[in-house]
DNA sequence: CAGTGAGCGAGCTTCCGCTTGACTT
């Protein structure tokens, strides 16, 4: 007989625990959650005071299974899941599920996993929290009723199979709102004023001083103004001012801030971060890394106190104990870091390698010493001027945490590296070799990245550790928003320069607003937000979850029963559902931009059934409309007449070939021509509204001389069996499924024999489409 | 595999949070 089971939510976590006790201890996992609402239908029952109906899902009865049988055979159950909201509710199910019996189990809890949390969480035991796990109740049926009473609002009123949800309806909002604000911002300039000056070092030898001046100027005519005054005028040094300066590291890593830093110093994208981090903790190198704290354990503070004596000495270490500040914040682990921290490296892919080396980089810098600097500021006086250029100069005097590590920042400022600044002497005269007035301009706000909408769900209280990355693949699954690039625009700019006795006058240009993997929203997208922020204003508002939070906090406390709380929302929420669906309009997003001068009836620019299109007229008119496709890049609420008008340029007939007519357009995969009933595509290079009868030729007979290679031969007595050159090499194919030849064959040798034995070897592939992501996921766990 | 843009109106889609697999190209 088994005398103790502990169970926990993480297999991982199951295997350490296991090695710190005895023989008298077996750890199992529950993997989670074992039960969830039903899946079909809304899985509440509303006549009886919203009673969940919980079932065990497909993939999770095995498992049920096997633990129902190892709890019969244990002495003692002892439920070890987190110690937050998820957890007290997952030993309630637990509890529930196997039937389990009051006497012989106990609900423990520890925040390290370490023997000595262990063994003291065994002498501590509780009961389980039913008002916590009655706030979970709460929290998970209010969502539900949300997703699936908004969903099909949007399936009726804007398309089917769309989604709307208490979290990513949110982050879909943000990326609409910063699209817009970045469309209607309309740049700023001024003038920027620096200077360079000669000056000699300690040693005598003659360097450059540059200064900036502490004021801009809003116009041209005042730049130039200043740098008419400073033609005659004398520069000294004023005064120079030396201050101590400090900096802190920053707190070790939650997932947030991992999924930021490493977007930001290794270009991880936020899923790729979190699948490198769980092969470092099923390896044992990292801890946990899902998780909201940023608290360290004593014993990860001893270790990494030692391992910084041992690296720069005892006067690099200051103990640090970080507080988590974030809003919701739950804290049922420590934060993510090295499981050895004498470990500075690990085996490894070089992902792994790159993601440990951060985290162990940033836990190590968190307990050290702060960073020392001196900054030096020299005002330089401009005689017959109330401005002055000031030149600043950082030099590090202790370099403390900045040894090993600095967190990165988002904004890509022009952060020039100021060293130390020659001696200078108060009252000195200095030269100026040249003085440079440059016209900036003021920023668009930047678009979200993914890491960065991540960092701004979290500082909202928006969404958990475990959801961030799916929720951003959510929102790309359903096409509200497109990760991708935007090109830079070119823009001039003036610069005045004063040398010697001379002001010229230039204009140069540069290159602005290029950003790289950014989150913009679709049309679509901008639809449904429009549509919920006008019928659902509550549940689109950033503050809807922590009014929620308050209200499940309440719940926990038990100042509230879970039901009523439920029960006030919905009586508020389902008749503004149900008056959406009999009263709303359908969604088109529809713009008119003017009128078509050639036929004088209205343009506009909708949604249509495969997509966003343009129209010329209306359906009311006797004369049918005539449509056109948007372009992959254009979008309808940015759209503008003159663009629109060009869409119906095409298709464009280019001449005729072989007595064919040649029309080139623009299809899903980019432009094309068709040619009798072909489809040839147009390379990048060719411009659809430029191509000409004879280019069109050319392109039509080099794919056709492209086809010719592509088979190379035919087998069988009908032709069953083509063997053929493709984009990833040789293959064969037999009613339409495909088949690989082994390496080291020949492809022209293949007989139909061996062509038929090879297709018994191959099993069919299975055509399924990708497996990662919600979606695919879900389709196979209902298997 | 690209062209469409309308209606007889079947049956389907969907949430957020816990946790890991097993799929090929």
């Amino acid at each position: 007989m088994l005398k103790n089971l502990i169970i926990v939510e993480s297999p991982s976590k199951a295997k350490t625990i296991e090695k710190f006790l005895g023989k008298d201890y077996h750890v199992m996992s529950s993997f989670g959650h074992i039960r969830d609402l039903a899946e079909k239908g809304i899985g509440i029952d509303f006549e009886n005071d919203y009673q969940p109906q919980y079932i065990v899902s497909s993939d999770k009865k095995k498992i049920v299974s096997e633990l129902k049988k190892a709890t019969k055979d244990a002495e003692v159950i002892w439920l070890a899941s987190d110690e937050d909201r998820e957890g007290e509710a997952i030993a309630w199910h637990l509890f529930d599920e196997l039937k389990l019996n009051k006497d012989n189990t106990k609900r423990i809890v520890f925040h390290e996993i370490t023997k000595d949390a262990i063994v003291n969480a065994i002498e501590n035991p509780r009961t389980i929290d039913i008002n916590l796990v009655d706030a979970q109740q709460a929290r998970r049926v209010l969502d539900r009723i949300v997703g699936f009473e908004l969903s099909p609002v949007l399936w009726r009123k804007v398309r089917p199979s769309l989604s709307a949800g208490r979290v990513q309806s949110v982050a879909v909002r943000l990326i609409v709102e910063r699209e817009r604000e970045i469309n209607q911002f309309i740049p700023e300039s001024s003038y920027r004023v620096s200077a360079i000056f000669n000056t000699k070092d300690v040693n005598g030898q003659p360097v450059e001083l540059k200064a900036e001046l502490s004021q801009r100027f809003s116009s041209k005519d005042e730049a130039n103004a200043f740098l008419e005054k400073c033609r005659n005028a004398n520069f000294s040094v004023d005064s120079i001012v030396t201050k101590p300066t400090r900096k802190s590291p920053a707190p070790p890593f939650t997932t947030s801030t991992l999924q930021q830093e490493a977007a930001r110093k290794l270009g991880f994208s936020v899923s790729q971060t979190m699948m490198v981090a769980q092969r470092l903790y099923e390896s044992g190198k990292i801890t946990y890394m899902r998780t909201d704290s940023v608290n360290l354990s004593e014993l990860a503070l001893n270790t990494s106190k030692a391992e910084i004596i041992s690296m720069a000495g005892q006067n690099y270490v200051h103990t640090r104990r970080f507080n988590t500040k974030t809003k919701g914040a739950q804290e049922a682990h420590e934060a993510i870091r090295p499981t050895y921290m004498n470990a500075h490296t690990v085996e490894g892919t070089a992902q792994e390698k790159k993601l440990y080396e951060l985290i162990w980089k940033r836990t190590i810098a968190s307990q050290m010493a702060d960073a020392e600097l001196e900054k030096t500021s020299v005002y330089i006086h401009v005689s017959g001027s109330q401005y002055q250029f000031v030149a600043t100069g950082e030099v590090i005097v202790f370099d403390g945490f900045l040894k090993v590590y600095l967190e990165s920042t988002d904004d890509e400022s022009d952060a020039e590296s100021e060293g130390l600044l020659p001696a200078l002497l108060q009252g000195e005269g200095l030269a100026p070799i040249e003085i440079t007035a440059q016209q900036r301009f003021s920023q668009k706000p930047p678009r979200y990245s993914e890491a960065s909408l991540v960092r701004k769900l979290e500082e909202l209280g928006i969404g958990r550790p475990s959801t961030y990355a799916p929720t951003i693949s959510t929102i790309q699954n359903r096409n509200y928003v497109e990760k991708g690039d935007r090109v830079a625009d070119k823009r001039d700019y003036n610069v005045l320069k004063l040398k010697g006795d001379k002001i010229t006058d230039q204009i140069k240009s540069e290159n602005t607003g290029a950003e790289k993997s950014k989150l913009f929203p679709t049309d679509i997208g901008m639809v449904v937000n429009d549509f919920l922020l006008e019928y659902f204003p509550d549940i689109m508002n950033y503050n809807f979850t922590a009014d929620v939070e308050k209200e499940f906090d309440n719940i926990a406390e038990g100042k509230i029963k879970w039901t009523s709380s439920i029960d006030k929302f919905y009586k508020h929420f389902h008749p503004i559902v149900e008056d959406t669906m009999k009263n709303s309009e359908r969604q088109v997003g529809e713009r008119i931009l003017g009128t078509d001068p050639v036929s004088g009836r209205q343009l506009a620019v909708k949604i249509g059934r495969f997509g966003p299109i343009a129209q010329i007229g209306t359906a009311e008119e006797e004369e049918k409309p005539v449509f056109a496709s948007l372009r992959r890049d254009q979008s309808i609420e940015s759209i503008t007449l003159e663009e629109a008008l060009e869409l119906f340029k095409l298709p464009r007939n280019v001449g005729d070939y072989e007595g064919k007519d040649m029309t080139v357009a623009i299809g899903r995969f980019g432009p094309y021509i068709r040619h009798n009933g072909a489809f040839y595509s147009l390379p990048k290079t060719d411009d659809p509204m430029e191509v000409t009868a004879e280019r069109a030729i050319e392109i039509i007979v080099a794919k056709r001389e492209e086809e010719k290679n592509r088979i190379i031969s035919t087998l069988g007595e009908n032709a069953e069996i083509q063997v053929l050159n493709g984009r990833f090499g040789p293959y064969f194919t037999c009613d339409k499924v495909n088949y690989k030849i082994p390496k080291g064959t020949d492809p022209a040798t293949l007989t139909f024999e061996k062509c038929q034995e090879l297709m018994a070897a191959q099993p069919e592939a299975g055509t399924k489409k990708k497996a990662f992501g919600g979606k695919g996921a879900k389709a196979k766990a209902k298997k």
